[in-house]
DNA sequence: ATTATCTATAGATCTATAGATAATGC
DNA sequence: ATTATCTATAGATCTATAGATAATGC
């Protein structure tokens, strides 16, 4: 046992890492406590000292993962076409374990515990306000901002979930194609 | 115990409507074999006489639960822009257990197993072909059909997700205005 | 002395099966 | 005699807790 302070923050740090890209892989109830543990090189009796329970890492996990698109918001600002293929794309829909936690789980944070719903909530009218503002000249900006997210998350959690390769590939690119010409 | 085979019959399709129905509210993860069957009426030692397995279970309830859709699937034919003001509405948002399995199942389906995949697969498939044939004179019909189904599909999920209702409001209200207009 | 992690386990699930019970249907 | 459903349970989870162990840090 390897335990000074600092190591207990580190093994945190790394318990919410393996947490936040197992859930987005197989979702809100297909985690367990023991398997992050067991993933993160512990054992389960120390999770406690961790998290008062699985909702509160799960609640955790869904904030880190939110990291991962930090860097699609920036774009937005400056971007936004950028921003848009970079979400809408085939490397994104291959890539749910590091992709955006809100196409990956948006079905599963319906379910969840308002806790984690809140976050989401907060987060989902950011993005919406970003996108709008790369309509300034619009009338119409808020309801082009609600469209395109709607459409970023249906296409990337669609693409995963259909079975033809070819249909899913469709889908990716036909919905951004579509979003883009929203710029012309 | 009532049990001519007809009462078997009724019994199973019995036990299909109430998984069809649960598992669009709690999602994949969320019955459990013995839920259902109390819910049916009946005691879990009677299940595996019906199903193959749970999966065998969720697949049917799965094919049941899309004969909800067939309506908005005829309406495309004959009268889209109504079909589309059926799925991305606020009473559908309200009537998950009810509404499409695809937007609130669509997390869900890409963990599932294949079986159940290749059947939503193909819903998928009919689904955007009627989309594009809305579009007779466009060029780019099926990458319209493409952007309105992911918007459906991820603006009912989202709306449903999210806690603050005046956003969820906006998000149904804002979607259904924009795709509305690409039939001007 | 304190504490980060471990081992062990209680109690509550859940899927699937075995065998009993009480009807149906030849 | 057959069979639709029931009771009971095996075996495998899963969350959470209790108490032991082996470090840290005053």
């Amino acid at each position: 046992m390897g335990h000074s302070q600092a190591d207990k923050l580190a093994t945190h740090q790394r318990i919410v890492e393996v947490a936040a890209r197992r859930l987005r892989e197989r979702g809100i109830d297909g985690i367990s406590v023991g398997d992050i543990m067991k993933e993160a090189g512990l054992t389960v009796g120390g999770f406690y000292k961790h998290f008062e329970s699985r909702d509160a890492l799960v609640t955790e996990a869904f904030i880190l993962a939110l990291r991962d698109i930090e860097h699609i918001q920036d774009a937005l600002r400056t971007e936004p076409q950028r921003a848009i293929s970079t979400y809408v794309s085939v490397s994104h829909r291959n890539n749910v374990g590091r992709g955006c936690p809100i196409s990956a789980l948006v079905n599963d944070l319906a379910r969840a515990p308002d806790a984690t719903r809140e976050v989401f909530t907060e987060r989902v009218g950011e993005i919406i306000d970003l996108l709008a503002r790369s309509f300034p000249e619009a009338d119409d900006a808020q309801d082009k901002a609600v469209m395109i997210f709607s459409t970023w998350v249906g296409s990337i959690a669609l693409a995963r979930a259909v079975k033809d390769p070819s249909l899913s590939n469709r889908i990716i690119v036909g919905a951004l194609a579509e979003v883009l010409k929203m710029y012309d």
